[in-house]
DNA sequence: CGTCCACAGGAATGACGGGCGG
DNA sequence: CCGCCCGTCATTCCTGTGGACG
């Protein structure tokens, strides 16, 4: 089989009509049973077209169950609507993840990026940028609806005293109007915030409660229509792929994900039909995708600590203190990988970060006279860390002998010790 | 009931590369 | 090209702390 009968047989799919609808970031037509939320936010914003300024909205609801795609379709409805009708003033919007755009000068930035204001991605004060962005409000007049999405984290890098910065620019760009839409998946949220914040980003409120199984079925469903070509699916995938996602806190996105994967899956099988069996594959699949990318994206640094933990739970011991970590850690690093190993207090913030990517856990105990510290322990199968390092030259040797060793260990229960 | 362990984690500071405006 | 400011990484110095031990 040469080259073009390889390219030939792909654009041919057998399995997939339109591949892009199931992407994460499509922004589908239909949102099945969020009819309700649709109809509440469109309300909320809908004195835009009349020339007044929306209340401010918070909305709310876990991962997965339609925030963003509900927010995004209702607001370029609106930006649509004004511009046919030719509203008295125009309305502009603008959708910002504030967890790629996640601080203050990039937030303000993409803001300005939204009514046309190029601003360098770096170089400028955040004072000056702010001042262009208020500067070209002032001088068109517009109802700017801002949508910052996934805002917990915004908050949580950069805090409240911004957000309350921008609430109160809205005095500041007259004759243009601002209106703040933040999307959380934090439910507790609004609790946290500057009373000021509050009062003026919660006037208004849109939850989002988890999809039922049946719910993510009739989404996969409507979905799978046109993705997939007629007949494409086994009768069992669609519930089993609504199954997983329910079960996890009703995910959507996650159930999509599933079902696009397994039907990849099912392509390169070179099969004609999804079945059951591809989507136990594709769960496998994404799960093993996320570790491995976060892995890739890992300084020497934190992939040493990961090798540290994974030799560790390897020999039995599946917890260790920060300080057997900084230890074993610092003998690794000094032991020729570089000349300096960090501070314990830089590797308490990378400890962190990794917990923070479901790498490993790390639990504060106080054991009384034993001092209080953290037991730190890794999440995923050692195997696959010691797989993802192989391929890094400077720790490659040292991850392939961690693997030896222990089958070693194995087949000869501690006649041999690998010393870290 | 105070001590004291083994850290946690905040604050201040600095080095550094990127990228502006002038 | 200079001076400036940015975000990021890292260090130094520091105060805080849950609970077993004495």
């Amino acid at each position: 089989m040469d080259l073009s009968d390889i390219f030939e047989s792909a654009s041919r799919s057998k399995i997939f009509a339109d591949r892009s609808l199931l992407r994460p970031d499509y922004v589908p037509l239909e949102l099945p049973h969020r009819e309700k939320m649709i109809t509440s936010l469109g309300r909320i914003l809908s004195p835009a077209l009349v020339g007044d300024r929306p209340s401010n909205v918070f909305v709310y609801g876990l991962t997965g169950t339609g925030k963003t795609a509900v927010t995004r379709y209702v607001t370029s409805a609106l930006a649509d609507h004004a511009s046919k009708m030719k509203t008295p003033v125009p309305v502009s919007v603008k959708y910002i993840n504030t967890r790629e755009n996640d601080t203050s000068y990039r937030v303000l930035a993409e803001m300005a990026s939204g009514i046309g204001i190029r601003v360098p991605f770096t170089g400028l004060s955040v004072a000056e940028v702010r001042a262009r962005l208020v500067g070209a409000l002032r001088s068109i007049t517009t109802i700017y609806v801002v949508v910052l999405d996934e805002i917990d984290a915004m908050i949580s890098r950069i805090g409240d005293p911004f957000l309350y910065q921008i609430t109160r620019m809205n005095e500041e760009i007259q004759p243009s109007q601002m209106s703040i839409i933040g999307i959380t998946n934090d439910i507790r949220l609004a609790d946290n915030l500057d009373p000021r914040v509050k009062s003026s980003l919660n006037d208004e409120q849109v939850f989002f409660p988890q999809y039922q199984a049946n719910e993510l079925q009739d989404i996969l469903a409507e979905r799978a229509k046109l993705a997939f070509l007629p007949g494409a699916l086994e009768p069992d995938v669609i519930p089993f792929c609504a199954a997983i996602g329910a079960r996890e806190h009703g995910d959507a996105r996650r159930s999509l994900d599933l079902l696009r994967r397994a039907g990849e899956i099912a392509e390169i099988r070179g099969a004609n039909r999804v079945q059951r069996q591809d989507v136990e594959e594709a769960r496998a699949a994404l799960e093993n995708d996320t570790i491995i990318d976060s892995i890739k994206s890992l300084t020497l640094d934190s992939r040493v600590l990961l090798l540290v933990l994974a030799n560790a739970k390897l020999r039995g011991k599946d917890k260790l203190t920060s300080g057997e970590l900084y230890a074993s850690y610092e003998n690794i690093i000094t032991n020729g990988l570089k000349d300096n190993a960090l501070t314990e207090r830089r590797l308490a913030d990378l400890v962190k970060s990794l917990e923070m990517s479901n790498l490993i856990t790390a639990n504060l105990v106080s054991e009384g006279r034993g001092g209080r510290t953290k037991h730190i322990s890794l999440q995923i199968d050692p195997s696959r860390v010691i797989q993802s390092l192989a391929d890094d030259p400077r720790l490659g040797d040292l991850a392939g002998s961690v693997g030896r060793d222990v089958l070693a260990h194995h087949e000869d229960c501690g006649a041999r010790r690998w010393i870290l």
